[in-house]
Formats: C-alpha cells, sequence, structure tokens
RNA sequence: GGGCGGUUAGCUCAGUUGGUCAGAGCGUCUGCCUUACAAGCAGAAGGUCAUCCGUUCGAGCCGGAUACCGCCCA
C-alpha cells in the first residue's frame, strides 16, 4: 500500500493551499471572448464593520456553487466582490474605539455604554476631518476581514475587481445621481416628523426602526373645558408628549363627542388653550375615541395638524430631553418627564385611569435605542416616480423574484412606499453635495465645490454637513462597480447582471431601491433575476444573535469540518423558502460525505499506482470526451459491460438533473443527487463491481477499458460535485491522469455525459442483479446468517432472468457473500423458511443451522398483513367502473400488474406460514 | 389591523403539473475491524401526511373552514 494517501480526509491540510492558489493565479477574471455566453453577479458587499458570519457563508455558498456551475458549463462568469462603508456601523465601532482609549480601565456591561458615550464626546471635540481620517484608518485596518475569509472560503470572485462604496470613482457616482436626482426634483429639503435615534444623533429611514410589541400603559387624561364645563377624556401611550399638544381630535362620526367638536379645552400642566376638532383618521374604537394631537411629536399627528392648521409645538429635543417649551419639566429625560407628569396629573386629579396596554415601539435598528419621531429638516427621495418602473419590471417579469411569494411581498410593499429620508447627521459616509449661501440662503447642489452662491455672488458658502443613507450608495452597486457613469466596457458587458442573490432581510432596503435607482439610471433593470436564499438558524430553529449566544461561527465550524463539508451541508438544507437549521450532527455527517469521497479517490490513485508505468502514461489521452458526443464507455468484457452501461446512464440521468436543479435554485434538490449518485451508486456498487479487476494484478491487455471507464465516471463525478466540494474534488482531480492542461478542475467542463449513454435496458437489467443481492443479503441478515457464506438457489419462470444472473454469477456471489449458486426454471416452493420471494424470481437459502421458526413466523405474519392491506386497495380499485373507465390506461395497466404480482407474492406467504405449522 | 408562509418518521426537513411518493439525512436497533473508507460495511424497525368538510374514479398535493406556529409590514 501506497503510504502516501492518508486513510482519513484532513482538509486544513489541502484547503489553505488550494484558496491561496486560486487567488494568487486569478483564476476567477472573466476572459475578453466577447462569444462567449455571460454570466454576472455583483456580490451583496458585506460591511466593512463585520466579519464573516453565517449569513455570509450561506449566500456565498450558493452564489458559488452557481458560479462554478456557470463557469464550467461555459459561461464566461464575471462575480464582482467589494465592501459597503456602512455609516451608522462603522462610526459607532470608531467611536467606541476612542471612548475605549479613554477610558481604558473600564469594564463590564457597562463599559460599552459609556466608552460609546465618550467616544461621541471625544468624536465632536476633535472635529470632522479627524475623525474621518481616523475611520479610514480603522478600514484600511480591518476592513479587509471579510475578504480575507472569503478568499480562505474559496469564492470564486474576480478579486481585481473589487470596489469599496467610497472609492473615489464610486463617490462620484454617488455625487451624479443626486445632483441628477436633484435638479429632477426627485430629491428635496423638508421639515417633516422623521424617525430620530437619539443616541446616534441622526434620523434614520422608515426601515431602519424595528418594530416591537411591548407590554405599556394606557393613560387617560382629562382635558377640561375652557369654558368649564367638565372635561373630555384622551386615551395616550406618551403622557410625556402631551405637552406639545394642539389639539384634541374625534371622530366626525363620533355622536359621543359631536358636541365637543369646535369647543376648547384647557391643556392640563400648561394651561394651554387649544381646540378640539374632528378628523377622520381617529379611530373610535380607541382608548375613549378622543384623541391628543401631538404635531411635532408623531407623524399621523402631524398630517392631521396640516389638514386642520394647527401649530406644531416641540417639546423634546434631539437628545431626547425636554425642551424649553416643556416648562417645569425641560432638561428632563423624555421617560422621566412622563413619570413627574404622570404624578403631576394624578395629583391634580386629571388622571382618570391607567390600563395595560400592548403597544408596538420602534427602536434604532442599530443601537435599540427608542427612536423619537421628531420634526426636523431632511432630505427626502420622492419615491412614486422612480417605483413605478421598478413595479413594472418585476410584474411583467424583467426582474423574475424567486421564490415567487416574495415578488408579492416586494410588490405589497412598494404599492405603499412612502418617501425615503436620505440624509444622515452622521459624519462618515457619502456628504451631500449641497452648499448654502450665508447671504441669501440659496441652495446649491453641485458636483464641484461651487465658489461663489449663483444667487448672489456672494462667496460666503456653507457647505451642508449630512452625509447620504448607505443604502443610497449601495442602490447604485450594479452599475456603479461596473463603471458608470462613465460608458465602460465592462458596463456595456455585464449589465444588466444575471443574478442576484440576498437575504429576504435586505429586499426592501436594497433589492427595491437597486431595481428603482437601475431603472432610473440605466434604463434597464439591475438583474434579471433576484433569488431570496434561506436564513441561517441555530439547531433549535432560534435565530443567531449575540445577545443569545447561539451564533455559529462559520470559520470554527470550517476549521472543524472543512469548508467543503459546511458548504455541502447548507447547499443540501437550502431548499428554496425554509430556514436552515444547523446541527453538528449535520456538518458530521457531510464531512463524513468528505470523507468518502476522499477515500473512493484513494482507492482508485492506490490501484492505479501498482499498474505499470507504460499503462499509466497514456492513460490521460483516453480520458478525453469525445467533441461534440461527450463522455462515453469504452466497450469492455461481458463482466463490466452492463455496470458501465449502467453507471453511464445513471451519469446522464443524473448531470440533467442537477443542471435542472441548480437552474432553479434548487440547490437541496442537486446536493442531494450527488450525494446519492457517489455513495450510493458509484462507491455502493460500482466501485464494489469493478473491485476486481481494478485491485487485481496488472494484466496487461485488459487494462485500459475497465480502467478508462472507471476514471471517466469518477472524473465526471467530479466535475458534478465541485460546485459544492470545490477543495477536495480539485486536490483529487489533480492527482488523477487527464486529458487537458486546465490549471484547475473548476475550469473545465462539467460532466459531459450525454442523452446518448441513456440505457434504460441496461438500468433495468442492472436493478435486477442489484435486488437478487439484496435480497439474498436480507434474507441472510434475518436468518442469522450474517457471517456464513450459504449457497442459493435461485428460480425463475424467465431463461433470460436467469441468463442474466448466471453470466453475472461471480459478481453475485461477492457482492452478496454466497458460496454457490443454482438455478431453476420455475417457482419455488414454499418451506419452512429460507425462501425469499420476488415479483420475478425466487431465492432459497440453504444454511446448516436451524431456523428459529418463530422469528419466521413473525416476520411473514407481517408480510401478511401488509399484503392484504396493498391487495384489498388494488381490489377495491380494480372493482371500481368509474376508475377502470376514467383513469388512464397506464395507471390502470399499472394496478392490474400489480394486483397480480401482489396475489403471487401473498399465496406464497400463506404457503409458507402454513407449512410452518 | 394588513400581507406572506408553515403543520409529513424520535429530530431536521424533501415531496415541481392530483394516479409506484409515503421519502432523505440524522438518531435508534441488529450483525460485521470483508486488504478505499468504523467519518466505514450489511440489514431492520418507525408515519391516520395538524383537524374537519368539499371537488374528483382517485387528494400530503386542489378548494373551504378550524386549531396551533412563524415571518414581514402598519
Amino acid at each position: 500500500m501506497e503510504q502516501d494517501i492518508p486513510k482519513v480526509y484532513s482538509p486544513e491540510a489541502i484547503e489553505p493551499r488550494w484558496a491561496q492558489d486560486w487567488v494568487e493565479r486569478k483564476l476567477y477574471r472573466p476572459s475578453d471572448d466577447a462569444d462567449r455566453r455571460r454570466f454576472c453577479l455583483v456580490i451583496p458587499p458585506p460591511n466593512i464593520t463585520g466579519s464573516l458570519h453565517m449569513g455570509h457563508m450561506l449566500e456565498h455558498t450558493v452564489i458559488d456553487i452557481l458560479m462554478r456551475w456557470q463557469r464550467m458549463r461555459g459561461a464566461n462568469v464575471l462575480w464582482l466582490p467589494g465592501t459597503d462603508h456602512a455609516a451608522i456601523a462603522t462610526q459607532m465601532i470608531v467611536e467606541r474605539e476612542l471612548g475605549r482609549e479613554a477610558l481604558p480601565d473600564l469594564e463590564g456591561p457597562q463599559a460599552n455604554a459609556a466608552w460609546q458615550r465618550e467616544g461621541q464626546r471625544r468624536r465632536l471635540e476633535m472635529g470632522r476631518d479627524k475623525f474621518i481620517e481616523r475611520c479610514w484608518k480603522w478600514k484600511e485596518e480591518n476592513g479587509d476581514a471579510i475578504r480575507l475569509q472569503m478568499e480562505r472560503l474559496g469564492a470564486s470572485v474576480d478579486w481585481t475587481r473589487h470596489r469599496f462604496t467610497m472609492d473615489p470613482a464610486y463617490t462620484r457616482a454617488v455625487i451624479e445621481v443626486f445632483v441628477r436626482l436633484y435638479a429632477e426634483g426627485l430629491i428635496y429639503r423638508g421639515k417633516y416628523i422623521v424617525n430620530w435615534c437619539p443616541r446616534c444623533g441622526t434620523a434614520v429611514s422608515d426601515l431602519e426602526v424595528v418594530h416591537e410589541e411591548r407590554q405599556g400603559k394606557l393613560w387617560h387624561i382629562r382635558y377640561p373645558f375652557e369654558d368649564g364645563s367638565g372635561h373630555i377624556t384622551v386615551a395616550t401611550t406618551r403622557p410625556e408628549s402631551m405637552l406639545g399638544d394642539t389639539a384634541v381630535a374625534v371622530n366626525p362620526q363620533d355622536e359621543r363627542y359631536s358636541s365637543a367638536v369646535g369647543r376648547n379645552v384647557v391643556l392640563p400642566l400648561l394651561d394651554r388653550v387649544i381646540p378640539v376638532v374632528a378628523d377622520e383618521f381617529v379611530d373610535p374604537h380607541f382608548g375613549t375615541g378622543a384623541v391628543k394631537v401631538t404635531p411635532a411629536h408623531d407623524a399621523n399627528d402631524f398630517a392631521i395638524a396640516q389638514r386642520h392648521n394647527l401649530p406644531r409645538v416641540e417639546v423634546i429635543g434631539e437628545d431626547a430631553r425636554m425642551t424649553p417649551e416643556a416648562g417645569p419639566y425641560r432638561g428632563m429625560d423624555r421617560f422621566e418627564a412622563r413619570d413627574a407628569i404622570v404624578q403631576d396629573l394624578r395629583e391634580r386629579g386629571l388622571l382618570e385611569k391607567i390600563e395595560d396596554y400592548a403597544l408596538s415601539v420602534g427602536a434604532c435598528q442599530r443601537c435599540k435605542t427608542v427612536v423619537e419621531p421628531l420634526l426636523s429638516t431632511q432630505w427626502f427621495m420622492k419615491m412614486q416616480p422612480l417605483v413605478e418602473p421598478a413595479i413594472r419590471a418585476v410584474e411583467d417579469g424583467r426582474v423574475r423574484i424567486v421564490p415567487d411569494n416574495y415578488r408579492k411581498i416586494y410588490l405589497d410593499w412598494m404599492y405603499r412606499i412612502h418617501d425615503w429620508c436620505i440624509s444622515r447627521q452622521l459624519w462618515w459616509g457619502h456628504r451631500l453635495p449641497v452648499w448654502y449661501c450665508e447671504a441669501c440662503g440659496e441652495v446649491m447642489v453641485a458636483r464641484e465645490t461651487p465658489a461663489r452662491c449663483a444667487q448672489c455672488s456672494t462667496a460666503d458658502l456653507r457647505p451642508e454637513t449630512d452625509t447620504l443613507d448607505t443604502w443610497f450608495s449601495s442602490g447604485l452597486w450594479p452599475f456603479v462597480t461596473l463603471g458608470w457613469p462613465e460608458q465602460t466596457e465592462d458596463l456595456r458587458r455585464f449589465y444588466p447582471t444575471d443574478l442576484m442573490i440576498m437575504g429576504f432581510d435586505i429586499l426592501f432596503f436594497w433589492g427595491a431601491r437597486m431595481i428603482m435607482l437601475g431603472m432610473k439610471f440605466m434604463n434597464d433593470v439591475p438583474f434579471r433575476e433576484l433569488y431570496i436564499h434561506a436564513l441561517g438558524r441555530d439547531a433549535e430553529k432560534q435565530k443567531m444573535s449575540k445577545t443569545k449566544g447561539n451564533v455559529i461561527d462559520p470559520l470554527e465550524v470550517t476549521d472543524r469540518f472543512g469548508t467543503d463539508a459546511t458548504r455541502f451541508a447548507l447547499a443540501i438544507s437550502a431548499a428554496p423558502g425554509t430556514d436552515i437549521a444547523f446541527s453538528s450532527e449535520k456538518l458530521e455527517s457531510y464531512r463524513a460525505f468528505a470523507n468518502k469521497v476522499w477515500n473512493a479517490g484513494r482507492f482508485i490513485l492506490m490501484n492505479l499506482q501498482k499498474l505499470p508505468p507504460s499503462r499509466r502514461e497514456n492513460l490521460g489521452g483516453l480520458l478525453q470526451p469525445i467533441p461534440g458526443v461527450g463522455l462515453e464507455p469504452v466497450v469492455s468484457s461481458e463482466q463490466l459491460q452492463l455496470a458501465d452501461r449502467w453507471i453511464f446512464s445513471r451519469l446522464a440521468t443524473v448531470t440533467r438533473e442537477i443542471n435542472v436543479a441548480l437552474a432553479s435554485y434548487r440547490f437541496h434538490e442537486a446536493a442531494h443527487t450527488i450525494y446519492h449518485f457517489f455513495w450510493h451508486e458509484f462507491c455502493d456498487w460500482y466501485l464494489e463491481w469493478v473491485k476486481p479487476v481494478i485491485t487485481a494484478p496488472a494484466a496487461e491487455e485488459k487494462l485500459p477499458t475497465a480502467w478508462i471507464n472507471l476514471l471517466r465516471v469518477f472524473e465526471a463525478s467530479l466535475h458534478l460535485l465541485h460546485p459544492f466540494m470545490p477543495f477536495i474534488t480539485e486536490e483529487l482531480w489533480h492527482r488523477l491522469p487527464r486529458a487537458g492542461a486546465e490549471p484547475s478542475i473548476s475550469l473545465t467542463p462539467f460532466s459531459a455525459a450525454g442523452e446518448r449513454v441513456s440505457d434504460t435496458v441496461s438500468e433495468k437489467l442492472f436493478e435486477t442483479i442489484q435486488e437478487l443481492v439484496v435480497v439474498a443479503r436480507n434474507a441472510k441478515a434475518e436468518l442469522g446468517l450474517q457471517d456464513q457464506k450459504p449457497s442459493v438457489q435461485v428460480a425463475s419462470e424467465d431463461l433470460r432472468l436467469l441468463e442474466l444472473f448466471r453470466a453475472h454469477q461471480e459478481t453475485i456471489q461477492r457482492l452478496a457473500s454466497l458460496q454457490a449458486m443454482n438455478f431453476t426454471r420455475g417457482r419455488l416452493a414454499a418451506d419452512a423458511g429460507g425462501v425469499r420471494v420476488t415479483p420475478s424470481f425466487d431465492v432459497r437459502l440453504f444454511t446448516e443451522s436451524r431456523i428459529d421458526p418463530e422469528a419466521e413466523r413473525q416476520r411473514l405474519q407481517k408480510e401478511k398483513e401488509k399484503l392484504e392491506k396493498a391487495l384489498d386497495q388494488a381490489k377495491k380499485q380494480l372493482g371500481n367502473e368509474e376508475f377502470m373507465a376514467r383513469a388512464p390506461r397506464e395507471v390502470v395497466r399499472g394496478v392490474e400488474r400489480r394486483h397480480t404480482e401482489l396475489r403471487a407474492h401473498y399465496e406464497k406467504v400463506l404457503d409458507s406460514l402454513e407449512r410452518l405449522g
């Protein structure tokens, strides 16, 4: 035995080497060949703040499978990588780092919050330029983490085209887009209610607010009428905001309050006189049916105020503390103010009651602070004109969303879209290309810094300090990464891209916006298909989160089980629309599969080494598929012929199935197909079948055919497996004799077994032999003869069948571990055990040892019951006139055949039972 | 409140147009260190396809209702 192929597969010895090799040789740059079908996908750019988590691993696995598959099927593939500057996340991290430098001794759970606060303070102290410098430094030092991890995991991206959303060219494109949209009136500035995160100190968009059901209270507060004639009771979940009330509203249909409309009430605590108005928006069933109207702190109230011309009083500031407008409560935190106000109301007898109430609270997606709806001057993108082409593109299928139910979710969101708040009060990011004239107040939007005011010509200009929402820039990703606004060769060749793959969580954030902006600036869809992949869960199907501590680190998993096994576990679990539960059991079983592949290769290679060198040398040339025809078996000895035909036929089927599955993102199906083929057909049957020939001492003349067929099938299997398990297949492929001079299996054609090798006759014959072997093994096990080699008698009425068995007698005996076989025409009489029955043949085991009659009886009894049930069903169907008349002929014939077989089998079982006594 | 989805073996899930679809992997049980692989080999057990009603000659599959579970949006 050769010593240089270890018995147990060690991915760690192999994967890093190939990963490095692929990057160094720049294997995955598309060629300039314009004639080849192209396939392009731009990566969902990971954050520079991130490190690779299971979500990335899953996403990249799924993408890489498709990219490798496309490449091997002849496409000129571009998978374009890159990273996103992640404004809020980066700024938070750098601030925290500043805080930690200032307060190095802090520890414990409170430390982060303290660092964050201190860091924010220091940021303001050091100023914008210095802070941004720090961010860049941080990015240079840490921003490549994911890139390195991706390299290690073998993602077949073109690193030479790597992009970052704050590259100078990218920034120019962002400015270009802003300028054009502003010129068209699609970007505007205004004072509206926005979601304000007091911790981050910035506005955020609707999508960045996560709503959470929380147990709160509903406070019922009495607002006395100005004229002293009683009061109206309003119900609110936010009593602290009452200081900003400028009206009380009721539904115009609500008869309880019809007399109150038009009268004034006195706002408690501040004694402001405010009107009672009628507005359709008010839900008469909520609380008392009367609500307070706080235009500066509630989006709905803002709308009511507009309809009724109500003033807006801002009582909560950007720091979430009460403003001077809040009178005695000024300076208090919003939640302290709530307690104080409730206390004061109670003392004045104005608090009618407090109910428990479940309400939805909005929190900042990034830092979980409760967001404050604030009146604020921000920049917005008008959505209506942009959304229409993006809806049409999906409705008419120019962008196909898979799975289909996400199409509905996308459309539902698009139909109800609101304008997008795009400005952020952050420093790290793309600054808005806006200048204000200090003299005349003119607002200027320009590509270059203007020297003087376009209106009054003074030079006293103040640049906008806001930056753009990160999603503004990433929304441009599919065309800006390809060179837009320049009309580059890449842009011409690769836009629209062919596919986009993302998780559902960013369908609106990113997917929808890419479609809108792609339609707007390229006048075409950004991608033809959008596949939404599943999300990874832990073994208990819980969402992974740091707070729960159930995060599975893909690198740790990869170290333990190997990249290939991890990828395979992901792929075989990745049914469209189903979340993926991870478990080490699952990973273990696919590590076992990798080991199986390794050992199959090891077996082949070890025996190959035993061949005379002269034989080995010209083997490679014989493996080349015939151009235009594909892979075929060469004719070999009769014993092998059947197995060869069978495995090639199966190979053709499996290849087709994998192609179909991958074309429709059915990764689980494709993975399962190759798994089953490789292990339970190629290894369990084909390798076992040819084993004697392969291991026999080299007999010169019969070597080539057996070996050629084996090597052809094995290489084809590696091809099929390669997209799922790139490393182990690369390694084995390099050790095999092979035809071409390609530097990597990933650049060779996918399995080329064509329909020509489909051979249902051989498949059927082979299956019959398999059945005989299985029946014999089965009987042996049931009779407790597993460690013996009994002889068997095989009987059939079909002479051709007996002939088939006789021709493969040696192989059958070896596979079923039998001493000898004899063949009888006819059927076998049942006896006291040892006879097994199939529709086409019977088998009798000869044994010296006594058969346990009780066990045998039990087995037969069970079989009898099963058969009775099946027989009943068949009989019922055949007795049903309507079925006979209406069901298709093949179905009826199938049931009839089944009935006949069951009948015969059943009688044999009855017979055996009788003989047992 | 609006929208989308799920319920199939002990566990995790497949099951594409209704008729050999009742399946896989893991786990369990039995027997094997058979010279590629014990991360292996050979066998076995295990399910009223959530419930009810309907359509149909025929229903995990189509329609309706109910129960429970999940996700997204407001």
